[in-house]
DNA sequence: CGGTGAATTGACGCTGCTCAATAGCGGTGG
DNA sequence: CCACCGCTATTGAGCAGCGTCAATTCACCG
């Protein structure tokens, strides 16, 4: 399961931040208080970690996608982000994981331990700045996905999501979601045929060109984005 | 409007953290590096900040309560918190704000400078530690909301609203609501009628008593609470 | 190819929204 | 102290958007 053997030296000095304004961003665990990372693999649909279990490692993707969400007892499922490669997850402040946490894909991550980081962050200011602002910039996400799921309607949530993904991982204009349709769903509060029903709805349109169910190419940008704000 | 007379020379240090648990919490700007705080005052329905000005100050309930939100053009409004006193907002770290801010009643707030906040937090580790772990409360919080917000019925979500409510500001088992069924509705995700249309099934059902259309005491807090789970 | 899980599509029903009328509450002034 | 007024909340009737259930169809992978 946990595959912790010592892969190389690097450090996540050259994972720079949540988004891809990366440059800018403070350095996690780069410069003298710097931890070094470790690796490990998981299948698609393995857990990497369950809620309210103790939180042992923050994590860094490398490869692959990862969802972290709440159930409820009937089994209502809550995604409340997909993270990809060269983002952050498990790094909330508490003892133990307030989200479960699971591989979409075939998935690799960078790891450290929780407590060396926060021993680093104890006493040192910019490292613990880091960890304020990479928690910020989950909270932003959080309030905007508060919006899209108290407010939006199943296309605008769609489409919202459509360019989110389109902005993190497209590569050439093409689009190619690692997650299924009930994972989609499950983060725009939307039953798994409504997401369908929308997205072929779309394709009717031409405002998006699918080859593949999960690869697709979006049509006028600017005309979408003016369809969800 | 701004009313930023020194008021007193108190500082952030007698008011602890975002949640009862205050004790236990790291105390925001006390000490060495600890802020003056000023305090301002703003009427019912007065607007504290808008979305997107250069955030320039860091808030702190002391009386009253205030609403943070997002709007859409077309006004459709989600509401992500009621900050209550004792409660901090307003602590993003961005330069500019990502919701809205406006005082539900009269309203007065301590108020900190945020440059200055982050002057401190730059060069001491426990600040910037304290900021971090405000950060992950309020996500906490978000990712709780997400899960109501995507996945619970209308009744589940009034219920898991008056619990968290009655935890937070319940006085000899009464709840007194500084909010209209609006708001609550803008914060839940659904109108102020389906809000007034489960508050009354409730009552009904014997599973709250009304006092004046917002004074509410809960009967079986354990009963309710089974119920949003 | 053939099999299996994912995605699409259709029919129908329910939850929560819209629009509208009424009732209640709190503040104000005669 | 009570009558009035404006705002807030309640309640009702009808409807629509999205969920549910079910039947194909499609894509991927051996």
């Amino acid at each position: 399961m946990l595959d912790l053997t010592p892969q190389n030296n690097e450090r996540f000095a050259t994972v720079l931040s949540l988004r891809e304004t990366a440059a800018e961003e403070p350095i996690l665990l780069r410069g003298p208080g710097g931890l070094p990372a470790k690796e490990a693999s998981f299948d698609r649909d393995e857990e990497i970690y369950g809620e309210s279990e103790p939180a042992e490692y923050v994590y860094c993707v490398r490869r692959g996608a990862v969802r972290t969400f709440k159930l409820l007892r009937d089994g209502r499922r809550q995604i409340d982000a997909f993270h990809l490669p060269g983002e952050y997850f498990g790094l909330g402040s508490g003892d133990s994981h307030l989200l479960s946490a699971e591989a979409v894909v075939e998935t690799r991550v960078a790891i450290v331990k929780r407590r060396a980081l926060e021993n680093v962050a104890a006493h040192d200011a910019p490292t613990a700045c880091a960890l304020w602002r990479m928690a910020a910039d989950e909270l932003r996400n959080a309030q905007e996905h508060m919006l899209l799921l108290g407010r939006k309607s199943a296309m605008e949530r769609v489409i919202a999501f459509l360019l989110d993904m389109d902005r993190r991982l497209a590569v050439a204009g093409v689009l190619a979601l690692p997650m299924s349709r009930r994972d989609i769903g499950d983060y725009l509060g939307l039953t798994l045929e409504t997401v369908s029903r929308s997205l072929s709805a779309l394709a009717e349109k031409g405002a998006l060109h699918f080859s593949g169910s999960r690869h697709i190419m979006l049509k006028d940008r600017i005309r979408l984005r003016a369809m969800t704000e």
